[in-house]
DNA sequence: TATGTGCTTAAATACGTTTGCGTGCATACG
DNA sequence: CGTATGCACGCAAACGTATTTAAGCACATA
């Protein structure tokens, strides 16, 4: 009766909006005043699944308190249990740029794990930029999450290794940067499908001149700039150094770099652009010069976006599973949350394939 | 002495790995011991600029408590706080579809918007599904956030009405579905460009049989379904309802109407699509039929995505300022979460614009 | 009757904040 | 001199949960 009294004067006086009614929310005390047990007993009913080893509770007791979870429409509080568990049910998932597509698929993948696990994604975008990788750092460190996968291009190891001593969040991480043992890792073998390539557009398709847009000052694109001076180098052919062109994943860089090729006095007869929306963009440039592709220019890029079979000419790339590296990512890393896998950082490598459509 | 070793017990026994040290993080006491104040006055001075009117404090102690918070890199615990403050620093944004580049530069700028005031943001993806929007409602509900923007494309006024007395949360939408005077609504004056689109197609290009390619159990979709039908009413042109093709949004249903629209006797000399994808979907119906385009068929779209100016032949379309949509979506619900306006839903409108490319 | 032994539930505490209230102290005023 | 007033700060009570500790009870054993 006093207890009304008082709740009723909470929602009235509440805060200055009459029309919307401050809902105070239900919480384990009230599931419990229904159900006539204690607070801890709905917390022990309630958390049974997740510790099946725990304290007996009589099968009445158990129907009592779901009747009355239902009843009051009860829903947990999440700012609480993890101020009580140190867990937060959140995994922060850090990608390199919302715009390409080959981010989306691998996104979803997640999110569906995720939620099966009964876990929230935040996500972040760092446009390949390195003040935002810290940036996202920081905000974990602000907003805890119990995982965390991420697509660093510029952050070093030992700086992710601070961060995982200050955070105690699994780290899981997309790509294959710097050699590590501390974290698991999904990547894909764009090394040996880079290299494969051109010796496939040596091979197969007769190219001498190859030229290659990279962005040098990431893993990715020095990796892919090696095997391709490898590839070149093992078939004896020579790489002018107007040949390696610096782009930086945009479909402008790469119409630019494009450009600068073309008005070489002598001019490749094949480009290997080092992602899809690059090679989009050398398209752009081929058109806009006049140029038939493949006949004058072979274009090859990397990532098989879905735009790259929808263009024309449809473009010849080196796809990557998203869908499974994301999948691979979200097990990884419940794999570790949920102590499933205790142990030394994993890798795993996922294939690459070189998909032929119109453009080389 | 006691305590250190508790903590110490706490620490080794801690969980499993050894390798990894459970960082027992800075907290307020930590803070307070250091600067030699209790930790109420930690708290007073670090939410001072967010409460002018509070307690006055010394700036010795001001000076002593921020070198005690820079010496420990302290952080607030953000659990905490929303435990106690009921407040979660979170906003909770539903887009339609995270593959459709329409919502990217949007909820780039909510995501600027919100970090600027020191929000994190939480996406979610309805692939216009009716499940989806409800899974959403019901995931907010879960984790309380302080503010949701969402693209409802099923729920109801009912169900939103509803998920806002349970959830305190303020709203704002994004499209103007259902009139309503609860909350805040961006809109695109898309009956108006839809209309104005129409008509410039039979004024302008001298169109008589036009086609549209609609999403009619959506709101927009019904919208600019009827400014299409009233636009040639009102030029007293006739609508077979064949013209009337239904699809999904996607490039795959576009396609599909495309060639439906293709292969009935009197086939229409210009088409109108509710959204981009689609029209894409129309463009790639008509390569394979071998038709020109604008010349055999007209296609219009809608969005302006960044794939409309790059594809051949580039898509005429209504551009709808994204950009400003997600500045005016974010605005309007800091307003209203820092109670810088109260009061009825208030409605903001931002033209489309018809560009003219070479579709149509 | 006392004692141990499962089984079930209740009480109490801690997690890290924010905030209403109180307190000591100086200064000003009647 | 006694009482307001203002200032700078500390105390302690919540917020809702998970968990440790203790307690109640029925029943069997000695």
């Amino acid at each position: 009766m006093h207890g009304l009294n008082i709740s009723a004067m909470i929602m009235t006086k509440g805060n200055g909006k009459t029309s919307r009614s401050m809902a105070r929310s239900v919480t384990m005390h009230d599931v419990a005043r229904v159900a006539q047990v204690s607070q801890s007993t709905v917390s022990r009913v309630l958390s049974a699944d997740a510790t099946p080893t725990a304290v007996p509770i009589s099968d009445d007791t158990i129907r009592r308190v779901q009747n009355a979870v239902r009843e009051l429409g009860y829903h947990p509080n999440l700012a609480a249990r993890s101020l009580r568990g140190q867990k937060t049910q959140l995994i922060a998932v850090m990608i390199a740029d919302i715009s390409n597509p080959y981010y989306h698929v691998m996104v979803r993948k997640i999110q569906d794990v995720a939620r099966q696990h009964g876990y929230d994604v935040l996500i972040f975008n760092s446009d390949h930029n390195a003040e935002e990788e810290h940036h996202f750092l920081q905000g974990i460190i602000r907003r805890p999450a119990d995982g965390v996968i991420m697509t660093p291009y510029h952050l070093t190891k030992e700086e992710i290794d601070q961060f995982m001593q200050r955070s105690n969040a699994e780290v899981v991480i997309l790509g294959h940067h710097f050699d590590c043992s501390d974290f698991d890792r999904v990547f894909a073998d764009d090394y040996k499908a880079t290299f494969d390539a051109v010796n496939w557009l040596i091979r197969e398709r007769g190219h001498k001149r190859i030229a290659y847009i990279g962005v040098p000052h990431t893993h990715p694109g020095q990796r892919r700039q090696q095997a391709y001076l490898r590839a070149m180098q093992e078939a004896q052919l020579s790489v002018p150094s107007e040949y390696l062109q610096t782009a930086d994943f945009t479909i402008e860089k790469g119409e630019q770099a494009m450009r600068a090729l073309l008005n070489l006095p002598e001019r490749p007869t094949a480009v290997l652009a080092c992602n899809d929306l690059m090679a989009l963009g050398c398209l752009m440039a081929l058109e806009s010069y006049g140029l038939q592709v493949p006949g004058d220019v072979a274009v090859v890029g990397f990532d098989d976006i879905p735009e790259a079979s929808r263009i024309s000419p449809k473009l010849t790339t080196l796809a990557q599973r998203s869908a499974e590296m994301g999948e691979q990512l979200a097990q990884a890393l419940f794999e570790r949350m949920e102590g499933k896998y205790v142990g030394p950082g994993r890798n795993f490598e996922v294939s690459c394939e070189l998909v032929i459509r119109q453009s080389a």
